[in-house]
RNA sequence: GGCGGCAUAGCCAAGUGGUAAGGCAGGGGCCUGCAAAGCCCUCAUUCCCCGGUUCGAAUCCGGGUGCCGCCUCCA
């Protein structure tokens, strides 16, 4: 059993063999800090985490290098429009970008390089293409010529003239190819600039990804990643000037997710339906948005809506009642763990999918991150182990052994995808404040009424603990009876 | 126009040429004071359409149709 990735480059999926084996060496095209992060970058930041997870947990020693972009247009046109250092714009959002990815329980990167630290290199690397004839200086701009590199369009699978034909940009006499791409742009008087053997001027977009890279991954490493888009022409333009520049092959294996969209239609600005992480995050619970990126092939779009939302949250709520059911048997009998499973009372074909179940997990995730797949395992075995539960585990042993013990098994591998990290009470109590200001109603007055519906039920006073219950139900939140005390959660929504 | 991708139940979604995972929603039942949660049963003779290869195709090939993405800053 081996992982396999789909490649980019080729159009395949391949056997991922590492350059040195056991190390993975990885690079994810970081956010441009100019504003805060949307959706998009959720789940391109969150597919990254599953592979990073995934490779760790195959035993891989993984270096993750994710950079920020902190100086480009749009960052200047920001910092322009407050009026304030470009620098101020870059630490805001830097920092912003920091909370919600910690928020949705990304792993930290090894290295999270910024471009304006790496300025040297950058000049350093544009000095090389420039010696060996890749670059040319055209009035403080430095330009690379795609023509003296004849692999141009490998990644995408474009070809030169087809390029050209199409070419929509405004042709820049000063080019010599239109397609060719800036490393270096002059500065305009007042713009933040570096003094470079051209002139005062800054990075192209396209360079510090591969001085960056290299500088932490060394000139050739394993996986390159980004999204769909990046593909042409930043991805392409990485390749030609990093591999002019060393010689050698730059990144092995170029991963790209899908998009996000939004009720069937792209985001974008002009439709007003780009959603911030923190904007959804007020709503949903952080792991919701992480079920429902687990749920689609990382390569497949996605589509975002009320309803996907809901579903992933129901689909959730199913895991975490079981984590939360877990936890309960392993407290009550944490000695049964180390019974011995061979008995009566466990199905043979329940018994056979437990101990398959890390190996279908793996294989599915060994083809291509098949999330979605060892996911669909994950919740057979849920629905099997639900059938092993018992409130009071002195009553049936054997049952509760097995479903310890399977238990053990699927919440292991639920932490492998980055799930369970927070405990089943505080999950369905999520966003409780915001809920319940925004019906006027207090925490106390919902235990109160909770607790007064327990009395109510001990003297079997079912007119009143019904009433109670109607009342809560119609603030949205769902009671749950067991032997062990009555629990209250929120019932979905959107 | 060029390049690429996708079309699987009411919805989401996986699917290695061998006889359609899983989730959500729905229906019936068990459990429950009643519920909720959970469990059981049920829910695509069929995978956009038409041909072909094959003993056998959702999976391979050819041709349609329909969506989508990239080619311009974009995760």
């Amino acid at each position: 059993m081996s992982l396999i990735v789909f490649n980019t480059l080729g159009n395949r999926k391949e056997p991922f063999e590492p350059l040195e084996e056991g190390k993975v060496r990885m690079y994810v095209c970081g956010v441009t800090v100019y504003d805060l992060c949307h959706l998009g970058h959720a789940r391109a930041n969150m597919v990254f985490d599953f592979i990073y997870r995934y490779l760790l947990h195959s035993g891989f020693d993984v270096t993750y290098v994710r950079n920020f972009t902190d100086i480009d247009d749009k960052i200047i046109k920001r910092a322009n429009e407050e009026g304030v250092d470009f620098r101020v714009i870059s630490e805001r959002y830097i920092q912003a970008f920091y909370e919600d990815m910690g928020r949705l329980g990304l792993l930290s990167p090894t290295f999270e390089p910024k471009a304006t630290e790496h300025i040297d290199g950058i000049i350093e690397l544009v000095s090389r293409l420039i010696e060996r004839g890749h670059a040319y200086v055209v009035d403080g701009d430095v330009y690379f010529a795609i023509d003296t590199f004849p692999d141009y369009g490998k990644l995408s699978g474009k070809n030169l003239e087809e390029l050209e034909a199409g070419a929509r940009v405004d042709v820049d006499e000063r080019k010599r190819n239109p397609l060719d791409f800036a490393l270096w742009k002059k500065s305009k008087p007042g713009e933040p600039s570096w003094e470079s053997p051209w002139g005062p001027g800054r990075p192209g977009w396209h360079i510090e990804c591969s001085v960056m890279s290299m500088k932490h991954l060394g000139d050739s490493f394993d996986i390159h990643g980004g999204g769909k888009d990046l593909v042409f022409p930043h991805h392409e333009n990485e390749i030609a000037q990093s591999e002019c520049a060393t010689g050698k092959i730059f990144a092995r294996y170029w991963i790209h997710n899908g998009f996000v969209n939004i009720d069937k239609e792209k985001m974008s600005k002009s439709l007003g339906n780009i959603f911030t992480i923190r904007e959804i995050l007020e709503k949903i619970h952080p792991e919701v948005l992480r079920f429902f990126f687990a749920g689609t092939h990382y390569r497949s779009p996605i589509d975002y809506s009320d309803r996907s939302i809901r579903e992933a949250k129901a689909g959730l709520d199913r895991i975490y009642t079981f984590y939360d059911r877990f936890l309960r048997a392993e407290e009550k009998a944490p000695e049964l763990k180390e019974e011995e499973t061979a008995s009566g009372s466990v199905e043979e074909e329940d018994e056979t999918a437990l101990l398959t179940l890390e190996e279908r997990f793996r294989a599915a995730m060994d083809d291509d991150f098949n999330t979605a797949a060892a996911m669909g395992f994950l919740f057979d075995a849920i629905r099997r182990l639900n059938r092993y539960y018992r409130e009071d585990p002195a009553q049936d042993p054997e049952s509760s052994a097995f479903f310890l013990k399977g238990g053990e098994k699927v919440t292991s591998l639920l932490r492998v995808l980055g799930f369970l990290s927070d405990d089943p009470v505080s999950y369905f109590r999520y966003g409780i404040e915001g809920k319940l200001k925004e019906k006027g109603i207090s925490l106390d007055r919902v235990l109160d009424m909770v607790r007064e519906r327990e009395e109510a039920r001990k003297v079997k006073d079912f007119t009143r603990a019904d009433a109670i219950r109607d009342t809560l139900k119609s603030w949205g939140i769902i009671l749950e009876d067991t032997p062990s005390g009555t629990f209250w959660k929120f019932e979905e929504e959107g």
